[in-house]
DNA sequence: ATATTATTTTAGATTTGTCTAAAATAATAT
DNA sequence: ATATTATTTTAGACAAATCTAAAATAATAT
């Protein structure tokens, strides 16, 4: 069966929400997806009949298996299409989200089969997100939250949160990057701010929203 | 200014039906585009409010300058993503055409600059056709309609006129593909069939119409 | 030159995806 | 436990892109 544009996006944001909080709203998915609560319920009530969601009517909803399998077959077109921009198009980790949110949609199996091979089979993309192969299994990244590292140890940043504009205008300002190599120094308990060290630079104190959004692999 | 993917098949159609016969009629372009009269004008008024076609009901149509404009740089993109999918990914020249269709509406003039450099600023696709550059120019190829060459000289397969998949069969079958050197041995004019040799192979004929779907280069 | 045929356009309907405003249901707070 | 607030759904409207059938125009054939 082939799916619109728009089903693939409300799939794929249901995906992602239910990685989050495990129960999805109507109002989380029209906030994502920018578009209004009515709207989502009738794509839900499309995608009920489509057999892509379990759906009833004010009971709330989750992806059925079919529904399930769609999703990470997009999150893994969305991924490889990011690893080939940047690793071979020379654009910034920070900057393909946008392009690779419209090439997710191309169909073509075969395509993605030899992007893949020719990618010499990913595991992460860019953000340091787990690519699924073509079943759908992912392999789990050691990754924590930079909240949940203790100080003195060594660890690599492998993933941010989100790729809102902001974040990443932050990111930049403050020389952080996939990849880079930090340490915690010392936590304040009074607003959770977190002082690191990057590499031999001078330890600079960073906020409770920023650490919440970074992800690392201890080292 | 933001196209859809609709119109801009449409101004796609157009300019190509446009370097044929020069004047372009509305069943043609309904013609190519698997659709209905009554749709391509819908589109043509359309199309016309927003500065790309020049259009007066009954009297015909042409592509503005913007329209022609829109036109190479689809055809640019369009041709850019072939010889990626043959040169990279291994695709065979005859099975790339739908995905670059899709491929072709992907909106980012960045990837599309960073992929031409990428590939090395290439000036022909893998069909032989020549790809625009960022400001619409293209080389024009040396190539001639095989009807037109003389016996005796050497010519290579430089293009097809078409990418069906019926013709792409035949080819395949005859072992003629973009590069593949042959020479015509006797015109008939009976039925216009060719009598061409391929390398050191015994010659064969070929038919009028297949013969007017291959360009060559003579040598 | 006019009648016939072919092409193009108009008129009105349909589908998809969206919206606003109102109604139905669920959650919460006193 | 009920009133208030928040969320979700329904009802009905709208724009884009398409269609069929009929009307308008152009091309052609005698």
């Amino acid at each position: 069966m082939q799916f619109s544009t728009s089903e693939e996006n409300h799939i794929k944001a249901i995906y992602h929400l239910q990685q989050i909080g495990d129960i999805v709203t109507t109002n989380e998915v029209a906030d994502r997806l920018q578009t209004k609560a009515a709207s989502v319920t009738d794509m839900l009530k499309k995608l009920k009949t489509k057999g892509l969601l379990n759906y009833e009517p004010y009971k709330g909803f989750t992806l059925s298996k079919d529904g399930k399998k769609l999703a990470l077959n997009i999150v893994r077109k969305h991924r490889l299409w990011e690893y080939f921009l940047v690793n071979h198009l020379q654009f910034g980790w920070d900057e393909v989200h946008e392009i690779a949110e419209e090439l997710e949609h191309i169909n073509s199996p075969l395509l993605i089969e030899k992007l893949d091979a020719f990618l010499q089979f990913p595991r992460f993309d860019p953000h340091g997100d787990p690519i699924p192969d073509s079943n759908g299994k992912m392999e789990v990244s050691k990754q924590v939250n930079l909240t949940d590292i203790d100080p003195n140890i060594k660890a690599e940043v492998s993933a941010v949160g989100s790729q809102s504009s902001e974040l990443l205008e932050l990111l930049r300002h403050k020389k952080i990057a996939i990849g880079t190599i930090l340490q915690v120094i010392k936590k304040f308990g009074f607003d959770n701010s977190i002082e690191i060290k990057v590499e031999k630079n001078t330890p600079f104190t960073i906020s409770q929203q920023l650490a919440q959004t970074l992800f690392v692999k201890p080292l």
